[in-house]
DNA sequence: GTCTATATCCAGATAGAC
DNA sequence: GTCTATCTGGATATAGAC
């Protein structure tokens, strides 16, 4: 009986991560409003009123994937910040692995694109906003320090610090954009052009 | 008589352009489907109805920003590349210009957002989508161009042109989004970081 | 030109059969 | 768990008074 509990659960939660992730194109590509419980029902290959099962409204469902955005791009940040190499190093890995990461996964792209519409948009469920005055400015902050160990010790450009983060973070965001934009045909940009705007 | 009619119309256009422009931060913010023409007509100070007085339908009101956006952005472009300078000034001369514009302007950055989130939307009109698709590359190749200049006389770095080029626009882009969604609190970032990419 | 009132439509959410 | 049918609210667009 145990067994058979888990197994549905183990289905439940499947159905859940499968329509969130058809969900979060929809939201990140078209914006919440614009985005019909039927539009996510259809492409999830099941009837309108389905989605009531796994979700208590649209704008749940929408909370829920700014959640797990800034889940993992913040827990990503603090997991950085702890490696045990060299500042300059630790900002080359972020640039080369959130590139590699566009390139890779749709769907990471779409996660950034979706905190950046959020964040500018009032028109989002109060949950949801909640999230992103607590969490936004976290990969912000974590860069900034970054850069400035880096500066220290002379291996990063003594530009101002928070420019430098807000030109990261902004150009980071701006690709993610375009990638979302132009799907297949998006062709990741030398690395080294991003870099050079940190290390001579 | 034609006094009357040139004044008559003269209120007229000024009263569309009160409309746009209010309508611009809400579309650039809030996206085409979360805004209500309700919200327009308040924010402009008077009733629901009488927008439609001045414009057709929403749809309307969103594709005269698209036309207006495209408009003013490409014949820019056209004017930065007929410069009597040499390709390194004219990529100069855009970035300061383009962050200048960001701070005095918030309409400016605004005009930004709304192209990029209309770019990415497929939940927009369809004559909207028709000037995108006629005008989205324009800058774009006009910035390659330059570059290639650039790199010609070696005053640019010898990355990639497209690639070049791309960040040039994904950078500026996701500068407007945090322009538009920071607002007085946002600071102009040092036009040095962005050059780096592209000036030794 | 401007407002109020309203027709119409559409999407979110619920109820209930299977 | 899944579907169909339906209730309900809200937004666009129109009509008509002033």
């Amino acid at each position: 009986m145990a067994r058979n509990k888990d197994l549905n659960k183990q289905m439940r939660d499947e159905r859940r991560e499968q329509i969130l992730s058809n969900a979060l194109r929809l939201f990140a590509v078209n914006g919440l409003a614009a985005t019909k419980i039927s539009d996510i029902a259809t492409i999830s290959g099941f009837s309108q009123g389905l989605i009531y099962h796994y979700f208590r409204s649209k704008e749940d469902i929408f909370t829920e994937l700014i959640r797990e955005a800034f889940g993992k791009l913040n827990h990503a940040a603090r997991e950085l910040e702890k490696l045990p190499v060299p500042p300059r190093e630790k900002i080359k890995i972020a640039l080369e692995e959130l590139l590699k990461s566009f390139e890779k996964s749709e769907n990471f792209a779409l996660s950034h694109l979706l905190i950046a519409q959020a964040t500018v948009s009032d028109a989002i469920p109060k949950e949801a906003k909640k999230i992103i005055a607590a969490e936004n400015m976290v990969p912000y902050e974590i860069i900034t320090r970054i850069i400035i160990e880096g500066q220290k010790d002379g291996s990063i450009k003594q530009f101002d610090s928070n420019d430098l983060a807000l030109v990261f973070w902004t150009s980071v965001k701006g690709l993610a954009m375009h990638r979302a934009a132009h799907g297949k045909k998006y062709k990741t940009p030398d690395k080294n052009i991003l870099m050079s705007m940190f290390f001579t």
